[in-house]
RNA sequence: GCGGAUGUGGCGAAAUUGGUAGACGCACUAGAUUUAGGUUCUAGCGCCGUGAGGCGUGGGGGUUCGAGUCCCUCCAUCCGCACCA
């Protein structure tokens, strides 16, 4: 062959590669390890666009140059495999999911192999495997046989919890419980029979059934969690969600609530992603304070950041969900009080959500005691405060708090002013600190004194405690649904949850006729008949969240083959961390939060070393997809081009981005031929063609704009296609796929091609000895090609590939010690075609991927004279050349003498003359 | 409202510690070669100006001999969270 064809390779080393197992790794304590890993893909029925592998490239780049330096790299890939569309796909054909998951991997997996990735698919993993949700099965126990000791901060066996109580009863514990437990002596414990135990030790596992208020998709006919919810809507299908109350699976992730926050510090992630960790969970600090209820003994609890502002309460507001209102409320108000408790509820999430800035509420008739003051204050009902934060009651301080003034002023309810400087504001709420007024003990302080006072004076008085809030809550664990991980719990008699034995798991997904609910409610796996534990106990029917298996695949990675445990021990000390975790941000509280709660845990209970399990974060931009528009006249089968459509009133209409050319110009006989409703369409030109418009939106099948991978890879081959992609931006930022710049990088194959093959397929490459203007080319190439992997800029280190191929091509360079390096720290990018050429045109018996990534020698890259750049009073006028030795006074002397110099300086002696060794000289006149 | 990020030619974008702004690629223009066409090669390509020169990194101000880079301030766009007490 002559030319660079990449047909007739890619395929070849590709099958080369596999057959000699070049990416296999194994455990090897003489070399270090690098751990670089992808977010795995949910194998959807479309296949890849373009877009996933924008990340895949980056961390396969990442993935070869390390090895190349030396590193023991794993580098694997697996499938998120359970999850709704297939199971939508299932309902709606009877197809069980199980078949559809394993074609669409099947697509996914010949996708990925075209494009040359370097992974270890002998360590492939599936959530949906039974030998892998196994081990998920197996953590979900551990879970349920653990608890938190708040003291030691960490998680701990409950047979531990049980010696406490045998010994100490619950006065032993300071654990995070169930808010609602009870208190026993050591004896009362032994006197309870074994259901109530059970009972108790519900409320202290990690892992525990409760009645919860959770969001009820009926569409799906399952329950969300909070990260699955956006805007009252399904992340998934966009149908609406309904707050409902039943009996679920929890995790207690709020037990990690703090940890979590503070091991945020040591990760090399980024602040927005921090940030946003740091704000779903919501840590903020204050005290609960005690408000009694006049004429009751009933007291209601609120939580504030800033008891400080006590003085300024002028009332109290329940939220209309809190339990105690109808046994506070007042004959009187009694009817006013129901209408709008049930006016509240019938509000929809969604509803609430979007009405934020109307104000409602209602009187109960009930007064309470402020227990700092001793005032009583009237006590309300109102849809601001929510149940499912702090108390689920506020005490409001109009002068402070934005919401209590609005509230205030539309009720009419008193303001009282706490804050020096707030006296003649109409809004006092724009000062929010400063020193105290009308604050009796507190006067005189500022805010952040006058918080710690009144906390004290709360304890002192029994009325209040220091407390910290979290926004976070518990995750639901249960769904609704058939393809996902079985819970391995069953019930006894009495309807006591019990571990299913070690020698029945996994406790694999029973076979079903639908994968509907059943008659009466009951989740698809209530279909199974004969499905029990033991023959005769009743299994859990509910099975676990798609986040379950993604919340340690990671770990399984460093030793999947394992039937004894979740992952060898020695297995686990050596791969430890994820050295490089890269993906999309959209799972920044999501998957990356349970991840981090499952092995902490983990690490908690002795089976992991390590505490976080993602070192170093990047979230990869999305790649856009540019959609092409055309625009229907309304009320008519006619088309107008985008430079006339305003003079028409027009609707319009996404159509396929194939039947559009570069300039965006429509094929009309496409379109006609495409869709049945186009036929007989009839069409507005401008210029003699017609003109499509487009818009840059998300990728996706609806919008007929998807570019498949597999036809960049046909047409340009995996090389230009990896380039290219890396070529057209910073790696974090999201761009529009444009097709336009890859004929730049194809050609830069074609030139590195020339190089060592020319024309009529005679090879160039010979041992000349290599001169300095090569050397230094090379030598700038493989400092900066080091330098950006460092950095990940690898949009900059394309550039540096071109030049220097540019360079050598001038110089008309084909030597063998030039050529043998540049093939090695262009292979992480292209390894295809450095591949073949290592082969073909070096004569290299083994392959690129065993080369060792050459170190750029400083030597080469010094100059022996530097050429000065001159500015006069900070503007640039001209260059001088001088020997790199030369001293700096002679320099400044000699500089005068120039002719351009003197031009600018007119003869006059300059007033300074700085001379940045190595950089320049500025003259200031 | 709170938090995070971004703003540089016609376009995608480069630019160690402040030190020749626009590397590289696309598009465009002119020329050469070859051709049926693509390809390839050379030169030009921020704006104004014939020129010398002047002006230019979202706007305004500051520090400095010198600012895309540092400081203050305003504006625009994108993303996340949002009645969180």
């Amino acid at each position: 062959m002559s030319e660079y064809n990449h047909k007739e390779f890619e395929p070849k080393w590709q099958q080369y590669w596999n057959e000699n197992n070049l990416y296999k790794v194994t455990v090897d304590p003489n070399k270090p390890k690098y751990y670089v890993l992808d977010m795995f893909p949910y194998p959807s029925g479309a296949g890849l666009h373009v877009g996933h592998p924008l990340g895949y490239i980056a961390s396969d780049i990442v993935s070869r140059y390390k090895r190349l330096k030396g590193f023991n790299v794993l580098h694997p890939m697996g499938f998120d495999s359970f999850g709704l569309p297939a199971e939508q796909y299932a309902i709606e054909t009877g197809q069980h999911p199980a078949v559809t998951t394993e074609a669409n991997i099947g697509t996914f997996k010949g996708q990925l192999n075209k494009i040359g990735f370097s992974y270890d698919w002998d360590r492939e993993v599936r959530t949906s495997d039974p030998s892998f949700y196994k081990w998920t099965q197996w953590i979900f126990q551990q879970l349920f046989q653990a608890w938190y000791d708040v003291d030691a901060d960490k998680a701990r066996p409950i047979a531990e919890l049980i010696e406490i109580f045998e010994t100490k009863g619950s006065a032993g514990v300071n654990a995070v419980c169930a808010a609602e437990t009870v208190a026993f002596t050591a004896e009362e414990w032994k006197g309870f029979n074994k259901e109530r135990q059970e009972e108790i030790l519900l409320d202290y596992r990690l892992t525990y059934l409760d009645e919860a208020v959770v969001n009820w998709c009926p569409a799906l006919g399952t329950v969300l969690a909070n990260d699955e919810v956006k805007d009252g809507l399904s992340e998934r299908g966009g149908h609406p969600v309904e707050r409902r109350k039943m009996k679920q699976w929890m995790m207690r992730i709020t037990a990690y609530a703090d940890r979590l926050i503070r091991n945020l510090e040591g990760l090399d992630w980024s602040d927005a992603v921090k940030e946003m960790q740091r704000n779903w969970i919501g840590k903020s600090r204050g005290c609960e304070l005690d408000f009694q209820v006049k004429g009751s003994d009933i007291k209601l609890t609120a939580f504030t950041t800033r008891p400080d502002t006590i003085f300024g309460v002028t009332y109290v507001v329940l939220a209309p969900e809190h339990e105690l209102i109808s046994e506070l409320v007042t004959e009187e108000q009694k009817a006013a009080v129901d209408e709008y408790i049930e006016v509240a509820k019938n509000r929809s999430e969604r509803e609430r959500q979007a009405d934020v800035k109307h104000v409602s509420g209602v009187f109960t008739g009930a007064y309470v005691v402020n227990p700092l003051t001793g005032e009583e204050v009237p006590l309300w009902v109102a849809d601001y405060v929510l149940a499912g934060y702090g108390t689920g009651v506020v005490m409001a301080v109009p002068s402070s708090d934005d919401r209590d003034f609005r509230f205030a002023n539309h009720f009419d309810l008193p303001i009282v002013r706490v804050i020096e400087g707030t006296e003649e504001m109409e809004d006092p709420t724009e000062v929010k600190k400063g020193k105290m007024i009308n604050s009796g003990f507190l006067d005189g302080l500022t805010s952040d004194e006058a918080i710690k006072v009144a906390i004290d004076k709360a304890v002192e008085l029994g009325v209040g405690e220091a407390k910290v809030n979290y926004r976070i809550r518990d995750a639901v664990f249960s769904r609704q649904r058939y393809w996902g991980e079985p819970v391995p719990v069953y019930y006894s008699e009495e309807g006591i949850p019990h571990l299913v034995e070690a020698e029945q798991m996994p406790l694999e997904l029973p076979a079903v006729d639908e994968y509907l609910p059943t008659a009466d409610g009951d989740p698809p796996l209530g279909r199974a008949t004969d499905w029990k534990y033991d023959g005769k106990y009743a299994y859990e029917l509910t099975t676990m969240p798609g986040w379950a298996g993604s919340s340690w695949y990671f770990l399984r990675y460093m030793d999947p083959k394992n039937e004894e445990a979740f992952v060898g021990k020695e297995a686990v000390a050596y791969w430890n961390q994820v050295d490089f975790y890269l993906g999309g941000t959209e799972h920044a509280t999501g998957h990356l939060l349970y991840s981090r709660f499952w092995n902490m845990f983990l690490y908690d209970m002795g089976f992991i070393g390590h505490e976080e399990p993602f070192k170093k974060l990047v979230n990869q931009g999305m790649i856009q997809g540019r959609s092409s528009l055309i625009y229907k006249v309304k009320d008519t089968n006619q088309y107008v081009s985008h430079g006339l459509k305003d003079q028409y009133e027009v609707q319009t209409k996404h159509i396929d981005i194939k039947l559009v050319n570069a300039n965006d110009e429509l094929d009309i006989e496409g379109l006609k031929a495409w869709r049945a409703d186009y036929a007989d369409a009839e069409f507005i030109l401008e210029d003699g063609a017609y003109k499509c418009g487009y818009v840059v939106e998300k990728m996706s099948k609806s919008k007929y704009n998807v570019v498949n991978p597999d036809e960049v890879v046909e047409k340009y081959g995996a090389d230009t296609l990896r380039l290219y992609e890396m070529f057209l931006g910073p790696l974090e930022q999201s761009k529009p796929w444009n097709i336009q710049g890859i004929d730049g990088v194809a050609k830069f194959l074609r030139k590195l091609w020339k190089l060592f093959i020319d024309d009529n397929g005679k090879v160039l490459v010979n041992d000349k000895e290599p001169n300095d203007k090569e050397l230094k080319s090379l030598h700038k190439t493989i400092k900066k090609a080091g330098e950006d992997v460092e950095n990940l800029s690898f949009n900059t280190s394309v550039p540096a590939f071109m030049v220097c191929v540019n360079e050598l091509a001038a110089l008309k360079c084909s030597k063998r010690a030039i050529l043998e390096d540049l093939l090695v720290i262009i292979s992480p990018y292209a390894p295809h075609i450095t591949e073949e050429l290592w082969h073909v045109a070096l004569g290299k018996e083994d392959s690129i991927v065993n080369a060792t990534y050459p170190t750029h020698e400083e030597k080469y890259l010094v100059e022996s004279s530097h050429e000065y750049p001159v500015s006069i009073n900070g503007k640039m006028r001209t260059k001088i050349s001088y020997p790199l030795d030369m001293p700096k006074g002679d320099i400044e002397v000699d500089v005068l003498k120039d002719e351009v110099v003197q031009k600018w300086t007119e003869g006059k002696t300059p007033k300074k003359i700085i001379v940045v060794p190595g950089r320049i000289i500025n003259i200031v006149v």
